[in-house]
DNA sequence: GATGTCTGCCCC
DNA sequence: ATTCTGC
DNA sequence: GCAGAATGGGCAGACATC
C-alpha cells in the first residue's frame, strides 16, 4: 500500500470521534491491507515500530523534530517553533510547511517503516545530525498529508483517538491472545492469516499487567468484590520475573512491558535458588532497601521511590547495587511449570506462590488478609500508611488475572474521605505564567501553568500544573492571566531556564494545588517540588462579606459557589415536592372560597395560635428583598456619590419600598396588578437567565451542571464542610420552592384569582379605590351536589394542579439557572458571597463578558425581580395575617381594615429590618422554622381536605387515596430533613 | 573532562 | 502517576 | 465506566558542546 493511501485512512480516523465508527474504519483499512504489510500499518498507526519489549527506540522527539522540520522545509528553528506553539501539533505544523512545495509521494508503507527503522538503528557520535537528515529527506519525499502523520510518529503523539484496544476490536478478536502475547503487529498478522490460536503465557514474552482501579470507600470495595485479599502497596518498580531452570533463563519486564537487561538487577541471576519450580512468571514490586538498617527476619527498611529507581541503570551497577539492594515483593504467579494460572482464582494463585517461593532478603511473598469487612480494610490501610507504605491494594479473592484496569478486580485506596490528596494540606500557589497547550489544549491557548510560592522577597517556582483543569477552567485562567501578563519575567521571580513559560504573569492569581507528597528538586528554584501535583481551584479573597442572605435565589447559588455540584441534584426534587403542598393549600380555598387560616382556625386555637406566632416571626425579615433590589440599583447608579455601600443600599431600598407601596394605594384589584407586574419581570428574568446561560463562558459548564441537576443520586457530602452550613442547607431545601409559610400564600392568590368557590367572594382593592359594596363578611357558601358542579369542580382541580405545577417548575428553572451561573462564575474563583451581593458579583462578570450594557441590563432586571418579590410577599403576607386576625372574632374590624393594618406594619418592619447590621442569624432561624412549619401544617392540611371537608361538601370533592399517599410522603420528606437537622445540631 | 540538552511508547 | 472528556 | 489524551517530578543514558 502506498503510504499516501494509509494517510487518507488516518485522516478519516482523526476526524472521527465515535469509537464505533473508528473501529469500522479500521477494519475497513485492515481489509484493504495485505498480510505482509498489516503489522507495519498497525505499528505506524500507533506511532511505534515494534512491540515495547523489543526496545526499538528512535531517540528523536519534539526538539529534534523541530530541527528536522527547519532543515526539511528551509525555515529557521524559531519559525517552526512559533508555528508549533500555535497549532500544538508538530504533524500539523509539518504538513503546513510542506504545502509550500509539491512533493510527489512514491513511498509505500513498507518504505516508510524501513526508513524509520534505519533512523532508529543509528546511534553513536554524529547520530543526532544523521537522524535529522534522514528524517528530513523522508519528509521531503512525501505528500503533505503523509507528512502530517509521519512527523507525528517520532514524537509519539498520533492523536488519532484509538489505541491497541480499538485495533483488537477492529480485528474482530478478543484480547486474550494479545494480553499474553502483546505484539499487536504480530497479532494482526496472525488474525489476517487465520493463524491465531489459543496460546498460553510464554517465558520471555511479557504479559499485559493487571492494574488496580481506585476507590475511596472500603464499603464500596466489598460491595463490588465480595471477599477480598488485602495487601500492602509498595512504592517501587513493578517487575515481572520470568524464570526457567533449564539453561537458567531469567528475563525481566516492567509494567510497560519494557524488557530490562538482567545485568541491571544482578541479584536475580541466582533467583532459581529461591524458587521451587522449573518454570514461572512472577508479578512483583521491586523496592530499594536501606543497607545500613538491621534486617528483621530478612526484611529491610524501604527506601523511597527516587532512590529505588536509581537502580534502573547501565553503568555503575555494582556500586549502586551495594548502596540500594533490591527486595522483590512477590504477589502473583501467572505461569507455573508449563501451566497457565491466569484463569485461576487469585487466592489459589497465592497458595501456589507460597508453596514455591523461598522467602528471604531477595524474594518475599506479600502478607495478606482475606476478609469481607470494610472496617478491617480501613484498619490495614492505616497500618500500612503508618509503616511508610502507600496503603493497601485490595484484590477480589476469586478474581482471575485480568490484564488492564477493566472491571473491579484489584483496587487501590484513593485518598481518605475528607482529603483531596495525600498531602495533609493543600497549597496555595502564585501563578507565575503559563504554557500554550499541545493537541486538544492548543485551542485554549493554555495547557499548563507554572506556579511558585513566596520565599522572602522572591517568588520561586514549585511545580507546573496541568492536570485537574477542566476546559472551562482553562478558558477562565487564560482570561485572567491575559490581564496579568507581562512581557518580561517579573523581577521578583526566580526560575531556571528550562522552566520559562510561554507567557509570564505578574503575581496576583492564586490557585489551590494538591499533591501526593513533597520532593526535593534540583529543577525548581525553590529546591522543593510536588509529586503528582493537581489543580484544585482558583483561590480568591472571600470577597463580599455582608451577612444578609435571602431565600431560594441566594441559597442554592451559595451552595454551588461554595461546594460545586455536591448538592445540585437536590434542587429539583426539593422544589418539585412543594407541588404537593401547594395543591392542598389551593384545594382548600377552591372548595371553601376561604383563606387557609380560616381552615386552621376551625381546628382550634391551641393549634392555630402557636402556628401563627411562628408565622409572624417568620415574616419579620421581608425587607431583605427590598434591600437586595436596593443594592443592585446602587451598584448600577453609584448615586448618591458620597454614600458608602451600606448607605447607598439603604437609600435605594427606601426609594423602592416607598415607590412600590403606591401599588397598594392605587390598584383596582391589588392582586391583578401584582400578577401583571410579576409576569413581565419574571419573563425578563427568565429570558435574561437563559441568555446568560448561553454565554460561552457559562455554556462550557452547563453540560456538567445539568448532568448533576437532573440526577438526585449525584448528591454527595462535600469533602470539606462548615458546620454552620447545616442550617443553611436546611434553609436551601425549605426555600427551593417557596418555603414554609410562604406556601400558604397560594391560598390567597387562588382566592383573588377567583378559583373555585373563591369566585363568589370579594377581592382586596387599593386603599384609594372606593368599595362599591362593602362585603363585610364571607358567607358560608353553598356548594350543591349537582352534576353541573361536579364538572365545574373537575375543571378547578385541573387548573389548580396546573397552576401549582407551573409555579414549582418556574421556580426550579430560575433557581436552577442562577445556581448554574454561580457554579460557572463563582465556584471556579472560590468566591461564595454570603449575601445578596451575589447579584453584584454576577453583574461584574457580565460587564466583562457582555460589556457595559450587559451589566446594566443584569442589574436592572435583578433589582426589578427583587423589589417585585418584596411587593408580592408583602401583599400576600398582609392577607395571611389579616385573614387570621379577622377570623378571631373578638378583635372586631373588617378584613379590609386588617389587611391595611398589616400592610402598614410590614412596610414599617421592612424599613426597620433593612437597617439591621446582622440579620443573618434571623434568616437562618427562618429557614429552619420553614421546615418545621411544613412538618406542623401538612397534617392539618390533610385533615382539612381529606377528612373534614368531605363531610360537609359533595362527595366528589374527596381526594383519591393515592393523593393521600403523596402528601404523606411529602410530610415524611420534611420530617426526615427536620430530624436530620436536629441530629446534626445536637 | 565537565556541563548542557534531549529523550524515554522511562518510572512512578 | 492524576484527571478530564466523549462515547 | 471505558478508552484516550491532556498533564506532573525525577531518574539515567546518550549525545553535543564547551
Amino acid at each position: 500500500m502506498q503510504f499516501s493511501e494509509l494517510a487518507l485512512y488516518l485522516e478519516k480516523l482523526e476526524k472521527t470521534s465515535s469509537r464505533l465508527e473508528i473501529t469500522r474504519i479500521l477494519s475497513e483499512l485492515f481489509e484493504a491491507t495485505t498480510s505482509a504489510e498489516v503489522d507495519k500499518i498497525v505499528y505506524l498507526s500507533l506511532g511505534i515500530l515494534a512491540p515495547n519489549y523489543e526496545g526499538v527506540l528512535l531517540n528523536l522527539a519534539e526538539k529534534m523534530m523541530i530541527r528536522t522540520l527547519a532543515l526539511a522545509f528551509n525555515k529557521s528553528a524559531d519559525e517552526v517553533k512559533s508555528l508549533y506553539k500555535k497549532s500544538g501539533d508538530l504533524g500539523d505544523t509539518a504538513e503546513e510547511l510542506s504545502q509550500s512545495t509539491v512533493h510527489p509521494s512514491q513511498f509505500t508503507v513498507t518504505d516508510v517503516y524501513e526508513k524509520l527503522l534505519d533512523i532508529a538503528k543509528d546511534n553513536g557520535e554524529g547520530s543526532q545530525e544523521r537522524k535529522i537528515e534522514m528524517t528530513s529527506s523522508l519528509l521531503k519525499n512525501l505528500d503533505s498529508l503523509s507528512v502530517r502523520f509521519v512527523a507525528r510518529i517520532p514524537v509519539g503523539k498520533l492523536r488519532l483517538g484509538f489505541s491497541e484496544k480499538t485495533i483488537i476490536e477492529a480485528l474482530g478478536i478478543s484480547d486474550t491472545e494479545y494480553n499474553i502475547y502483546p505484539d499487536i503487529g504480530h497479532i494482526a498478522y496472525l488474525t489476517k492469516t487465520n493463524n491465531l490460536k489459543n496460546i498460553k503465557p510464554k517465558i520471555g514474552v511479557p504479559v499485559v499487567p493487571m492494574l488496580a482501579a481506585r476507590l475511596n470507600s472500603t464499603t464500596e470495595m466489598v460491595a463490588k468484590m465480595g471477599q477480598v485479599s488485602v495487601e500492602p502497596k509498595f512504592d517501587g518498580l513493578r517487575i515481572f520475573i520470568h524464570f526457567k531452570r533449564k539453561d537458567n533463563i531469567v528475563k525481566i519486564f516492567t509494567r510497560n512491558m519494557n524488557s530490562i537487561p538482567l545485568e541491571t538487577f544482578p541479584e536475580l541471576l541466582g533467583v532459581g535458588k529461591f524458587i521451587k519450580a522449573e518454570e514461572v512468571i512472577l508479578d512483583s514490586e521491586a523496592i530499594g532497601i536501606d543497607p545500613t538498617s538491621p534486617r528483621l527476619r530478612g526484611a529491610g527498611v524501604f527506601l523511597d521511590f527516587q532512590k529505588t529507581i536509581q537502580r534502573r541503570r547501565k553503568h555503575n551497577i555494582k556500586k549502586t547495587a551495594g548502596e540500594i539492594p533490591l527486595q522483590f515483593q512477590i504477589f502473583d504467579v501467572l505461569l507455573l511449570n508449563g501451566k497457565s494460572l491466569i484463569n485461576e482464582p487469585y487466592i489459589n494463585r497465592r497458595m501456589e506462590l507460597e508453596k514455591i517461593i523461598i522467602g528471604g532478603s531477595l524474594l518475599r511473598v506479600d502478607e495478606n488478609t482475606v476478609t469481607k469487612d470494610p472496617e478491617i480494610i480501613k484498619e490495614m490501610h492505616k497500618k500500612y500508611l503508618k509503616m511508610g507504605l502507600e496503603g493497601v491494594v485490595v484484590k477480589k479473592a476469586n478474581g482471575k488475572y485480568v490484564s488492564g484496569r477493566t472491571g473491579w478486580n484489584w483496587v487501590k485506596m484513593k485518598e481518605e474521605e475528607g482529603q483531596s490528596g495525600r498531602l495533609s494540606d493543600t497549597l496555595d500557589c502564585i501563578v507565575m505564567g503559563y504554557f500554550t497547550g499541545k493537541g486538544k489544549r492548543a485551542q485554549f491557548g493554555l495547557g499548563k501553568i507554572l506556579v511558585g510560592i513566596k520565599d522572602g522577597d522572591v517568588i520561586r517556582t514549585l511545580t507546573k500544573v496541568g492536570t485537574g483543569l477542566t476546559e472551562a477552567m482553562l478558558v477562565e485562567i487564560k482570561n485572567r492571566l491575559n490581564k496579568l501578563q507581562s512581557k518580561e519575567k517579573p523581577k521578583e521571580y526566580e526560575a531556571q531556564k528550562d522552566l520559562i513559560p510561554d507567557v509570564w504573569a505578574v503575581p496576583s492569581l492564586v490557585i489551590e494545588v494538591t499533591a501526593d507528597s513533597i520532593s526535593k528538586s534540583t529543577k525548581h528554584s525553590l529546591g522543593l517540588s510536588l509529586r503528582f501535583p493537581r489543580f484544585l481551584r482558583i483561590r480568591e479573597d472571600k470577597g463580599a462579606g455582608d451577612a444578609t442572605t435571602l431565600g431560594e435565589l441566594i441559597w442554592w447559588p451559595y451552595f454551588s459557589a461554595k461546594y460545586g455540584l455536591a448538592f445540585v441534584g437536590l434542587l429539583l426534587p426539593a422544589s418539585l415536592i412543594q407541588f404537593f403542598v401547594n395543591r392542598e393549600v389551593s384545594r382548600y380555598t377552591a372548595i371553601t372560597g376561604k383563606g387557609i387560616w380560616s381552615g386552621f382556625l376551625s381546628l382550634g386555637k391551641y393549634f392555630t395560635y402557636p402556628l401563627f406566632l411562628l408565622c409572624f416571626v417568620n415574616f419579620l425579615w421581608l425587607g431583605g428583598y427590598a434591600s437586595a433590589g436596593g443594592t443592585a440599583l446602587f451598584e448600577l447608579t453609584r448615586f448618591p456619590l458620597s454614600f458608602s455601600d451600606r448607605g447607598g443600599t439603604l437609600f435605594w431600598s427606601y426609594i423602592l419600598i416607598i415607590g412600590f407601596s403606591g401599588i397598594f394605594l392605587f390598584s383596582k384589584i391589588i392582586y391583578k396588578s401584582l400578577e401583571n407586574f410579576m409576569k413581565v419581570v419574571s419573563a425578563i428574568t427568565v429570558l435574561g437567565l437563559i441568555f446568560s446561560a448561553f454565554q460561552p463562558e457559562v455554556r462550557v459548564f452547563a453540560g456538567e451542571f445539568f448532568k448533576y441537576f437532573f440526577n438526585p443520586l449525584s448528591i454527595r457530602w462535600p469533602t470539606t464542610w462548615e458546620a454552620s452550613d447545616s442550617s443553611h442547607l436546611v434553609t436551601a431545601i425549605a426555600f427551593a420552592g417557596m418555603g414554609g409559610f410562604l406556601n400558604l400564600l397560594y391560598s390567597y392568590w387562588m382566592k383573588d384569582k377567583g378559583v373555585g368557590m373563591a369566585k363568589y367572594t370579594s377581592k382586596v382593592k387599593g386603599l384609594l379605590i372606593k368599595e362599591e359594596e362593602e362585603v363585610e363578611e364571607e358567607k358560608d357558601l353553598v356548594f350543591a351536589d349537582t352534576e353541573e358542579n361536579k364538572i365545574m369542580w373537575k375543571g378547578w382541580i385541573k387548573f389548580l394542579n396546573f397552576d401549582s405545577l407551573l409555579a414549582v417548575t418556574i421556580n426550579a428553572i430560575t433557581a436552577g439557572l442562577t445556581t448554574l451561573l454561580a457554579f460557572a462564575i463563582l465556584f471556579p474563583k472560590g468566591i461564595f458571597p454570603t449575601g445578596w451581593k451575589i447579584t453584584v458579583v454576577q453583574a461584574q462578570f457580565f460587564e466583562s463578558s457582555l460589556g457595559y450594557w450587559g451589566r446594566i441590563l443584569f442589574l436592572l432586571v435583578a433589582s426589578a425581580f427583587m423589589i417585585d418579590t418584596w411587593v408580592g410577599l408583602t401583599d400576600g403576607v398582609a392577607r395571611q395575617f389579616a385573614d387570621f386576625t379577622y377570623k378571631v372574632r373578638k378583635l372586631g374590624k373588617s378584613f379590609r381594615f386588617w389587611y391595611y393594618f398589616w400592610l402598614g406594619f410590614l412596610i414599617l418592619t421592612s424599613l426597620i429590618t433593612i437597617t439591621l447590621a446582622q440579620p443573618g442569624v434571623l434568616i437562618t432561624i427562618i429557614g429552619v422554622i420553614s421546615i418545621f412549619a411544613f412538618v406542623l401544617y401538612i397534617p392539618a392540611l390533610w385533615y382539612l381536605n381529606y377528612i373534614k371537608l368531605p363531610q360537609e361538601y359533595p362527595v366528589f370533592i374527596k381526594p383519591k387515596k393515592w393523593e393521600s399517599v403523596t402528601l404523606l410522603l411529602t410530610w415524611i420528606f420534611y420530617l426526615a430533613i427536620a430530624a436530620g437537622y436536629l441530629w446534626t445540631v445536637f
